[in-house]
DNA sequence: GCCGTTTTCGGCCCGACTGTTTTCAGTCG
């Protein structure tokens, strides 16, 4: 049993706890223990067998909550959560996470109208049942019809990151099988989309019938949905669906072409086939019925006159036009990145110290770092006042000099107040090597005042970048009403980087806005926004939201040493 | 339910906003 799902059974037990309008800090508690073990780095399955009483080290875990962990790794029973489950509806916990909903309006609507899944929340807001409940409102309905429809749109997809540990998890399982000559994943996945519908696995092997049969008996599969000679649907046990499917050799790099997609690519790539007297399937490109191609994917594209084209750019959005003129672009590699410019630390709502982030950031081969903890505004994440900022910064100063190898700038994630004006007083943003900007509250406000916060933030001469520009969450939250086109002029006039937030709920900028902002000669920034050491391992997601956005090494700011970096910084007054 | 300790129980990140009320509960981050 991996981390992530005690972890994901914990939050889930936190939020049915919630609805049961147990003790607050019951209900913390479990959340709190829940992070810990997502952040954590070694697998707590393998610290229940080898010494069970470590799990109390771990902070936010006790006595009752190891003795829990003990018996879900050991029995995978969870008899708490399962009494739990049994008191309410599955639906009534996606309800209670829509914007504008909670434990208590969620019970509400269960309890006075019986509603117990998001259709027939639906059905009732439309008829206009739910403002008539006491506490709420036409507003609130409203806002719920907002938050349905954003809802429907996301339907069952999950993150990427998701989505690639299961697949890289099977995938690399199935390699491992003694008939299987090639494996790979396809799909939405390998294209890096921000979000998967569902899985499609390729492999060329020997035995097909033993590589389904290893697939069905995964541990991370939970049922056979459908099976047939060359393919296989499964579906997994967080819900997810994935096809495997058994290819001949000869048809690998077909397949692979047929469905790592878009479809909007591919019926580009098969109407020059057609052109050229071709025809091209997923068994390979055939002149009439001689197979020319399809062993790899490169000479696929080469047979329709093109270079290879990454998985990333394959949206039919003026790449097959680039390559035809030989020009696509070198993709950014996560191994150019040279830097992380947002990140938390102990100081407001992180869960490790200065010098833990500074030793997860070299051991990740940064080359230097900002920290950037939250300003006062969020004080629900323990936001810093000036001085308790400059009380930090002085430790941050004291705690670099002992680091010959990595340097580490005096940053602040800097929030940019519902009126316009920046959280923190000029003289202090001065003083910093390095100013975050950000919207976190007042995201639903009307265009024009989040434009004049905006472009407030981006006159403001101590201001380095915007971080997570729209604020939203992927699937759960539209961001702000921005307008880019202005958001863009002023940053290019003033010379104020843009952030591609690399955590797989943000992403944000995203790849159409991050290709916009290049064209506008804007660099980009590329951080994990980390509020612990494993959260820095998220920047992979950032460089593949990069490469989506047709972004080069040089695109990107913080592939630059930092005496480059600093050059790009707009001068500092 | 966890933590730290004054070792047995009190404190646990909280201020602002929204939409509902007519003084405040619920939500947000």
């Amino acid at each position: 049993m991996h981390n992530l799902e005690i972890a994901n059974r914990l939050e889930e037990t936190a939020s049915l706890l919630e609805l049961q309008e147990a003790n607050a800090f019951r209900v913390r508690a479990y959340r709190n223990a829940a992070r810990t073990i997502g952040d954590l780095s070694e697998a707590v399955a393998e610290m229940v067998g080898e010494n069970p009483e470590d799990l109390k080290n771990l902070s936010g875990v006790g006595k009752d909550i190891a003795a829990k962990i003990v018996q879900l790794v050991r029995e995978g029973s969870f008899p708490l959560l399962a009494e739990l489950r049994a008191q309410f509806p599955a639906g009534l916990l996606q309800i209670m996470h829509l914007p504008g909903l909670g434990p208590k309006k969620a019970a509400l609507l269960h309890k006075e109208l019986g509603i117990q899944n998001a259709e027939e929340l639906k059905a009732a807001a439309v008829a206009g049942k739910v403002a008539e409940l006491k506490g709420f409102g036409k507003k609130t309905e409203q806002t719920i019809l907002a938050s349905l429809e954003q809802f429907d749109r996301f339907g069952q997809r999950v993150l990427i990151s998701e989505a690639r540990a299961a697949a890289e998890r099977i995938l690399h399982d199935l390699e491992l099988l003694p008939g299987v000559a090639q494996a790979a994943i396809a799909g939405s996945c390998r294209r890096r989309l921000e979000t998967c519908g569902d899985l499609d696995l390729l492999v060329t092997s020997a035995d097909a019938e033993g590589a389904m049969a290893a697939l069905a008996q995964h541990d991370l599969v939970e049922s056979v949905l459908a099976k047939g000679p060359t393919k296989q649907r499964v579906r997994l046990r967080d819900g997810l669906e994935l096809d495997l499917r058994v290819v001949p050799e000869e048809s690998f790099g077909a397949a692979l072409q047929y469905f790592t997609g878009s479809k909007e690519h591919n019926i580009v790539i098969r109407r020059r086939a057609t052109e050229r007297g071709l025809k091209l399937n997923e068994y390979g490109l055939f002149d009439g019925e001689t197979a020319v191609a399809g062993r790899t994917e490169a000479e696929i594209y080469e047979a329709v006159g093109l270079p290879w084209i990454p998985p990333e750019l394959r949206e039919n959005r003026g790449e097959i036009e680039l390559a035809e003129q030989n020009a696509l672009p070198d993709l950014l590699k996560l191994e150019d990145i040279q830097a992380d410019l947002h990140m938390h630390t102990t100081a407001s709502d992180g869960t490790a110290s200065i010098r833990e982030m500074i030793e997860a950031a070299r051991e990740r081969g940064r080359k230097y770092i900002a920290i950037t903890d939250h300003s006062k505004r969020v004080s629900m994440a323990n936001g810093l006042d000036a001085t308790r900022l400059r009380k930090h910064w002085a430790e941050i100063r004291k705690i670099r000099e002992e680091y010959s190898d990595i340097d580490v700038l005096l940053g602040v994630e800097c929030d940019i107040l519902e009126n316009a004006d920046l959280d923190l007083e000029d003289d202090v943003l001065a003083e910093a090597d390095w100013v975050l900007a950000v919207l976190h509250y007042g995201l639903k406000q009307p265009r024009e005042q989040i434009m004049l916060r905006l472009l407030n933030a981006i006159r403001n001469p101590h201001v380095c970048a915007i971080g997570h520009p729209s604020g939203r969450m992927v699937g759960r939250r539209a961001g702000a009403d921005i307008h880019y086109p202005d958001l863009f002029k002023a940053a290019a006039d003033h010379g104020v980087m843009l952030e591609i937030n690399a955590n797989p709920h943000r992403l944000d900028l995203d790849d159409l806005q991050a290709h916009a902002a290049r064209e506008h000669g804007i660099p980009i920034v590329i951080n994990t926004d980390a509020h612990s050491t494993a959260g820095m391992d998220v920047m992979e997601y950032g460089v593949d939201q990069a490469r989506r956005a047709g972004l080069t090494k040089k695109d990107v700011a913080n592939t630059r040493s930092l005496k480059q970096f600093q050059r790009l910084l707009r001068t500092r007054s």
